[in-house]
DNA sequence: GCTACGACCTCCCCCGGCGGGAGGTTCAAG
DNA sequence: CTTGAACCTCCCGCCGGGGGAGGTCGTAGC
């Protein structure tokens, strides 16, 4: 406890000592000294020095008030634990990325990274949350599957865009049909699995490049890629 | 993402946009968003704006500072969620204390506040770590028998006060050896058992009045008593 | 009684990570 | 040409104090 916090105390109107010498020097009662003691308790337990001044002053008043504010502090810290654990399960997946390759790759960390901010641009929590369950339910051998196949009608719409089929033709929109279908066992079933797809197309549209940086065909590739698959989506 | 926090990049010089319009707009470049992708991913890992510039522009020079950041991120985020476990685990005790008596008591929870408060100003956070280490080892019986025994103490001192026995006589001398006999269970062994011990006598001392005033006798009487066998303990 | 030296006082600026507003300029659409 | 949105700079505010300047007070030793 120093000095300093006590003159806060003050300022603030939460603790002041009730008496003074003549000097000014302030003198804390034995009341004030219970009062601090509280104080200091209800601080360690995280709440805020305002909550604290209200509870303090209230609780005659209201006997429930103590334990309506202890009951919500346990609902922020059990939101932060939370938090925290997502946090650390990101950290300790970068470095697991980071750390698995014989040699340190900084710029793949860096572009995930990227991504992931990104991801958290077009996508809301709520919607990250429900395709996180998607990509657990599917499973490692279900998205590995998956990415192959990915690969495969990426090449396959490669060839197309580059020996000049135009994307009205029934072979480009059978492309972005099974493209699509694909897609959609990453995304939630009912009216949130639209919004996902629709998240998904715009995030795409904006940021294919960046995107495509992390994929190992060149990023100005990709970008044509997606455009023609846009407009073969647009034609059918 | 607003706008206040890219001008605050700005400010502090974590990213700026490379170019300008003529009439002054910021004009940020891909590789300005590409950066400014990197720190918002960054700061949702819970890094300071200080790390993110460190790491950002130190990472070509050195490819582990991205490594040992994180791992010193995962470390702060361990202790935190350490430290949101013990709060929620006195948050509940707290409750529980509050509520399982009918009717709500906020005088018997304003004075464990303190006394909680009163227990942290003695005692470091390790030696109340060795403490609360001690009692669980005693266990809830070991705890409940103790406190009987030391009620039973309680009153034998009090009889030695209050008919005029004198702190030298040999009964008063075999009490505090039986009521130190008595601490020194919930107390760690070696020195540190001795500084413990040390801290709480100096803590009775200076607080006796507090401290009573959780048990069933009168404040007064209670640190009569204190002072009653600190004087003994001298004379022995 | 005098003189150190520590403790206390008030007043003010500082941190991080922005939010918000005042007051002015610039841009794009109609 | 106007109008409304977007942008600019500059400044004050939050929370929980930390730290220092510059002055006063209290007490211990001589």
């Amino acid at each position: 406890m120093t000095v300093r916090a006590l003159y806060h105390y003050d300022e603030i109107g939460l603790l002041s000592a009730s008496e003074r010498t003549p000097a000014g020097h302030r003198r804390y009662t034995e009341r004030d000294l219970r009062r601090l003691y509280r104080v200091r308790a209800l601080r360690a337990l995280g709440l805020s020095l305002e909550e604290i001044a209200g509870v303090l002053d209230g609780a005659a008043d209201d006997p429930e008030s103590m334990r309506e504010l202890l009951t919500a502090q346990l609902r922020r810290l059990d939101e932060h634990a939370e938090l925290i654990g997502t946090l650390r399960q990101r950290i300790r997946g970068l470095l697991r990325q980071a750390g698995d390759s014989s040699g340190p790759d900084p710029e793949r960390l860096m572009t995930t990274l990227e991504l992931m901010s990104v991801f958290e641009t077009y996508f809301t929590e709520e919607q990250r949350e429900r395709l996180a369950e998607r990509r657990n339910a599917l499973g490692g051998e279900g998205v590995e599957a998956a990415r192959r196949e990915w690969a495969g009608l990426v090449e396959e719409g490669l060839r197309l865009v580059e020996t000049g089929v135009p994307a009205e033709d029934e072979r480009a929109r059978d492309l972005v049909r099974r493209w699509d279908a694909l897609a959609g066992g990453f995304h939630p079933g009912g009216p949130d699995g639209e919004r996902t797809r629709a998240a998904a197309r715009r995030m795409w549209r904006d940021n294919s490049a960046e995107i495509g940086r992390s994929l190992p065909w060149p990023a100005e590739r990709m970008a044509g890629l997606v455009s023609y698959l846009e407009q073969a989506r647009r034609s059918g």
